[in-house]
DNA sequence: CGGTAGATTTCGTGA
DNA sequence: TCACGAAGTCTACCG
């Protein structure tokens, strides 16, 4: 890993044109390829990057990075003013970053214990397959009758819309054309449970740690 | 800016868990308070990260960076094992960076000259506003028939959706219950297409060189 | 402060 | 390779 910290400007150029005026920042030229530009704010986000593969070229004042992005291509220029600071750091390997807590973890839990939904269903699979993409979970209540339940993190109108479009087409087949739907999420926006509740969609808010066990159960149920 | 390159471990703690085993990594402290934790590859995204506001505190070989999200507190704490390198720079105001060819643009582009939607198309506002939000363009055609354009640069789903959530409320006007809608974009997902079709939407390519005139013009039209 | 929509979204997965 | 959906999305804008 190469940190250079320059006074330079950057032009970048590709799926769009960007131009980065004359100012003191931080260039990162990772060992896979990639850089980045950062300025000391804005957080997170680099002002100007490019993901590998790339290819570096440096010829004086001047590091152009590129990029085949299809048939065009993707430039970055950056035109040095003045260096003040270049050095070089070998990191060898980087250790994988373990994550808990994503909507896939929530899916896992209200797989093992559906009846956390508030009812009695019992899971018939995970990622029911329909012809626009999988429904997170599918279940039968105990009148037996079908309920495709959509999981997220947080619920917004086109969580609803997309529970909405699976329903649609699970009920062109006769055998399921009574199929309800439940919308599961840790949060809602207040117009969503709007737009579900005209769509006579059942929203639950759900929490992790309560699925878990880890918490007190405290379900909430809106409609 | 504060650089330190450290053999380290992190964890997280907030919106979600997340740990990263000990490792050699890039720490980045901005002078308004974000961190990121990079490594020497996967480009773009820092492997752990805060965003200003931040607390930071530095204690022995604990660095423990805190933000209040909510009722609940998101907290980043670094574990320096070995210090490779620890140097700060004073890089002083950053320069605004300028782009073009979001899709702000093409909506500017196309308010120029809306007859490039393929057929004859007055401006009437740009960013009229319904109540749950503004559509892009209105316009009236050679009949003096309504038409809300919705601009993107990538169209799937979603955006064949906001544009029929707009329309239902455009329509609720009685003087604009016939609006039609068109959507415009660079590039078409094909299932953006086949619902549009589904609900009477038009589908318009463009290109924003070729609305700006700066090269042949080659419109392709959807249904 | 909360909601909506855009982003050079990036990133992973599955067909 | 392409398309789709999640993301600690982040970020700007508007109320």
């Amino acid at each position: 890993m190469r940190l250079i910290v320059a006074r330079c400007g950057v032009r970048y150029t590709g799926r769009l044109n960007a131009v980065l005026p004359e100012s003191t920042r931080l260039l990162i030229f990772k060992s896979d390829g990639s850089v980045l530009v950062h300025a000391d704010a804005g957080g997170y986000k680099p002002l100007n990057w490019m993901t590998p593969p790339t290819a570096i070229e440096e010829v004086d004042d001047r590091i152009v990075v590129r990029k085949h992005a299809g048939k065009a291509e993707d430039r970055l220029e950056i035109r040095i003013v003045e260096v003040l600071s270049d050095v070089s750091h070998e990191m060898g390997e980087a250790a994988g970053l373990e994550k808990d807590g994503v909507e896939r973890d929530l899916q896992e839990a209200l797989a093992a214990g559906p009846e956390s939904l508030g009812e009695e269903l019992r899971l018939v699979r995970r990622e029911w397959p329909t012809d626009i993409g999988p429904v997170d979970l599918m279940c039968r209540d105990d009148a037996d009758g079908w309920v495709a339940v959509e999981v997220k993190r947080i619920a917004g109108i086109e969580a609803v819309e997309q529970l909405v479009r699976y329903l649609e087409r699970i009920r062109l087949d006769p055998a399921r054309s009574d199929c309800r739907g439940v919308l599961a999420a840790q949060r809602f926006r207040p117009q969503a449970v709007t737009l579900a509740e005209s769509r006579g969609i059942r929203c639950v808010e759900v929490d992790l740690a309560v699925l878990r066990g880890e918490r007190e159960p405290e379900l909430t149920l809106f409609s």
